[in-house]
DNA sequence: CGTTATTGATCAGCATACTGATCATCAGTA
DNA sequence: TACTGATGATCAGTATGCTGATCAATAACG
């Protein structure tokens, strides 16, 4: 086989090892205990009030079904509220409550200090590269996985 | 928050995400079911006859615990033989089968193209920058997660 | 209006990944 | 040799992430 290191699938997988290592370790030495796909949705939940889980998916390209599972730990931590939409009963709307904001505000810190320590090993500018080339890469693979990127409505 | 795609560890999870969808598409195409952790753990297998769990995963980077099931499973496709270590009977020396040196062998145009296939957004010359990146950022952060890469014995 | 298709959500099942614990075995030392 | 510590493997529990199915509700169409 090739080098492992030679393998762009490998080196993704361990730089997402070591983003979520370092993402966990920051929110908990801060005192909380959410997780980046936690903090994701919560923060979209704020910015976009009462959305459905399917938009709120899109947004940040979760799939469906792990959506389900992720607002249930959210609800039960009392940081989201999930109400039936009254304008079309199969969907849930999702609010964020005062704990939710509290929290999201108090962990900010954290998560850009995690967002640093996890391209400590690049200057500036390589790390400002390896985000672009990123954003490239899954701009044209967007459509490869089940759940793509949705920008908005539509 | 910042927009998600000026995060590192958004971007670094949705090209991962991509990076294994593409891989499970080439592999099923061509006939088999094995996923990207299950090829890593039976190339290195190959390449390393009689190796144990432990190292194993260090030479891969994966966690001690995930291991188990990933051997489980290979063993039970009837890929790799696992067997108590006679010097050390703590140990499971995992050696591949010839069921499983023939399906590396029928993979490994279908691993090439998805590794081809996750970078085709890019060009050649910004595919070998963005896996310099990565290798130089995994380089930094190994020791931050809890399954860094080993790469020898020691 | 009634039939069909689509959509939002959830579920069962499986495969990574991790935390922390346990167990058997081995190595080093008094 | 007996004790202590380290090591290889596994397990229970939790959280993503997926496939494919199901169910209720809505939309689209004749």
């Amino acid at each position: 086989m090739r080098e492992p290191n030679e393998m762009p699938g490998h080196l993704a997988r361990r730089f997402q090892q070591i983003a979520v290592a370092v993402f966990l370790a920051e929110i908990e030495d801060a005192g909380f205990d959410l997780t980046p796909v936690q903090y994701a949705a919560l923060a979209t939940i704020k910015a976009n009030p009462a959305i459905d889980q399917i938009t709120l998916a899109g947004q940040i390209a979760y799939d469906r079904t792990t959506i389900t599972g992720v607002v249930d730990r959210l609800v039960q931590k009392g940081l989201v509220l999930r109400q039936t939409s009254s304008r079309d009963r199969r969907a849930r709307e999702l609010t964020i409550t005062d704990a939710g904001r509290t929290t999201l505000r108090r962990i900010t810190p954290a998560v850009e200090a995690a967002q640093q320590t996890m391209l400590r090993g690049l200057t500036e500018t390589e790390a400002a590269e390896l985000m672009r080339l990123l954003r490239k890469a899954i701009a044209a693979g967007n459509e490869l996985s089940r759940a793509p990127l949705r920008e908005n409505a539509g």
